[in-house]
DNA sequence: TCTGTGAGTTAGCCTCGGCTAACTGCACAT
DNA sequence: ATGTGCAGTTAGCCGAGGCTAACTCACAGA
């Protein structure tokens, strides 16, 4: 299974709802996305067959260590870009509209380097 | 007629390329971007009838107004996001790779500030 | 016990944007 | 006049990823 845009999503969802939800549901990713319930079933359904995701028979979703790996990663990389975005002057709400596009786009080498910069900045 | 990331991406390819060549045609599309005549002959009626696009009768292709503001817009992008990656130290490959996706995703008012930034930088 | 609600799935539709195969139409050379 | 090649188009396929309609199934309350 070849990982698309929409699946890091996903995974990245699951990733920041298990943060403040003991369980995490289809019907919560449901709900956060704003995507139609069919729409979610497949996709983590793709991503249950492509072994990113485990459902258990109550319906709780859990990340694999392969799933974790790329939501860890997108979260960072969501968390980083915004955080730069904003010190840069703009809308916290763009900030996190851009960086969900952007971090599905960029490259390890490109983002590499803007951490190493905002890390830079940090130390001023 | 709604632009997709795609159809951004034909315009600035029309652009770019008529930086160098007296005219553009369908062909030096396909050879431009590597996709197949009928995939880019779509694209460009698609541009044509959204009024994006203009063809004479030898196949030769302008940008309308709206086209050409479209690809200005798309290659100003792409410059400054390439130029500001190349200076954090991000190789030219890269950093040109990463600015054609980014260039489609990102909003006016983060790139606003990108540049804002990257011009305030060039004056040290 | 029966009924309503909530969660998940199945079936099937749509658009976007690639693709190949095959056709058209012109222009130039033999 | 005829053959060759190039540019563009038409027809139709495919996967990704949205959607609605309608089903299943479990559980809680009347």
């Amino acid at each position: 299974m070849n990982l698309q845009e929409s699946g890091e999503m996903y995974l990245e969802t699951i990733f920041i709802l298990s943060k403040t939800n003991p369980h995490v549901r289809s019907i919560d990713v449901v709900e956060y996305m704003g995507f139609s319930k069919p729409s979610v079933s497949r996709a983590i359904g793709l991503l249950r067959s492509g072994g990113y995701v485990n459902m258990d028979k109550d319906g709780y979703l859990t990340l694999t260590e392969a799933g974790y790996e790329v939501a860890d990663k997108m979260y960072e990389r969501h968390r980083l870009i915004s955080g730069f975005l904003t010190a840069l002057g703009v809308s916290e709400e763009t900030a996190t509209a851009d960086a969900c596009k952007i971090e599905h786009h960029i490259s390890d080498e490109s983002f590499g380097a803007i951490k190493k910069f905002v890390e830079g900045l940090k130390q001023d």
